[in-house]
Formats: structure tokens, C-alpha cells, sequence
DNA sequence: CAGAATCCTTTACGATACTG
DNA sequence: CAGTATCGTAAAGGATTCTG
């Protein structure tokens, strides 16, 4: 996964399987952070520690990662302001912003159904100690 | 990450950020394999090795681990049939199916902006190369 | 405060071999 | 063919320190 050299192939005739470029996708969400930073940035560019602030639980260090790598997939953009003293923001393309939907429709199942898949964990996690 | 014990909180006034539940969504689809499976799984119940010639790529053993924790997150059941020989299939739960809806909207979108994604990362990465 | 550089730990992924 | 058991590796996440 994500080797530039190797782009994915068309389209298969089943769907979105194998090599597919609906990949491109899931690849860019298999990224711990990619989402709730996307997500974070949804009303406008922020200032790093400020953004920091709001998303909670990550450190300096991945949120910057994260956003390098973001800008790497064009989905972010670095603001740099010549002030006293100098300010950043990160804020979404145009194209970033074109994700905020994808990203949105899988919260909003989330907020529907995350409380089944936590019951199922749990209830997995009880028949293992049960098992040993 | 993935932790039961560290139930995700309440959803935050901001909306989707920090430990609300929109995250159990993200978490799911930050397993590699989850968006793919679930998607293979569509049009009904099938085979491992079925499902595995279609996906590409996945090793069997990669499967696997991602089909039992498909189950533990109640996405995916397995059914035995004790036939002559033994056959096994996976197929999504009724909570599995609704997953299908997010996913899709993740594949849309990467059908439409992925070659904006892989341009933009190919950009960076001769960038890259430029500066040393 | 932004962010680069280190170092450490974990784990998902993958290859391989072996058992029903 | 389904599934388990090992083992190795690469990469992501995280803590810490230091510099503009």
C-alpha cells in the first residue's frame, strides 16, 4: 500500500475490489488520524495548536506528520503569514474539501450504530475470557 | 486505539472531534482490509477462498484475521453447512449491511478525485526529489 | 508556538509451514 | 480448502528533546 510506483489498475468489472481505484480511498482513511484531522479543519483553517486543542489525544509530532502527509495528497494547504509573530494554519483544497462528504456519511453511521459494534466487542471480548 | 475498556465518550459540542463516537467508524475502516471485505461481501455470503480470488492481494491468513475480527465487531457472521465436504461461507449481519452505504460513498468519491490524490502525491514526490 | 530530529514500542501485514 | 501457529519486517503512533 500506498507505493506511487505502483498505481493502481482500472476499474474491475465486480466493483470496487483488488486493485481498484476506489482503493485510493480507503487507503488515504486507513491512516489513523486522516479523517478527524479532515474533519477538524471542516470550518476553515486553523492554527496547529489550536486544531490540537479541538481534536484531543494526539501529539505534536502526528498531527504534524499527518498534515505533511495530507498536503502531500493535496488535501491540505499550509497558510504561512510573515507576521510578528509569524502564524500557520492548515486549511482543506478544494479537494480536501470534496472529502468532508465521504468522511461525514461515515460519522453519521457511527453516531447510529457505533454503540452496536461496541456491544459486539464486548460481547466477543466476554465469550473469549469465558473460552480462555 | 481499540481499546473496549476506553469506551469513547460523548459527542463533543464541536461535533465529530476527539473521543466522540463518530470515531468507532474511522477506527473500523483503519484496518486495511475492512473497507474491501465488507465490500466484497455485497452481493451475499461467499467462500474464503471465493472471496480472497476476488479481492487479489490478500493473503490468506490476512483474511482470516480480518474476517474474525469482522465478526467480533458483529459486521460479519459465519455459516457451517455440514455438508460432504464441509463448507464454510462469511457474510455481512444486518449491522454489516449498513456499513455498505459508507463505504460506497468513500469508493464514489475516490472513483471521481483519486487521480487528483495520485497526482498530487507524485508532485510531492518529485518535489522531493528535487530538493534532495 | 511551529516543527525537526531521535528513539522506542506496538502491531498490522505478510510469508511459510503444518493440522483437519 | 479452512484454519492455526510461528516468525519476521516495516511502518505508524507516541514520548522527548532541541531549535527558530
Amino acid at each position: 500500500m500506498r507505493e506511487p510506483a505502483t498505481a493502481p489498475r482500472t476499474t474491475t468489472p465486480e466493483g470496487f475490489i483488488a486493485d481498484c481505484r476506489a482503493r485510493i480511498g480507503f487507503d488515504l482513511l486507513t491512516r489513523t488520524w486522516t479523517a478527524v484531522v479532515v474533519f477538524g479543519l471542516r470550518d476553515g483553517p486553523r492554527r496547529p495548536g489550536e486544531l490540537r486543542a479541538a481534536i484531543g489525544g494526539i501529539s505534536a509530532k502526528v498531527l504534524n506528520d499527518t498534515l505533511r502527509r495530507l498536503e502531500d495528497d493535496g488535501l491540505v494547504e499550509r497558510h504561512r503569514y510573515a507576521e510578528a509573530p509569524p502564524r500557520v494554519e492548515y486549511g482543506l483544497t478544494p479537494l480536501g474539501l470534496t472529502l468532508l462528504g465521504p468522511i461525514e456519511a461515515l460519522g453519521a453511521w457511527a453516531l447510529e450504530y457505533g454503540d452496536a459494534v461496541l456491544e459486539a466487542q464486548e460481547r466477543a471480548e466476554r465469550q473469549r475470557e469465558r473460552d480462555g
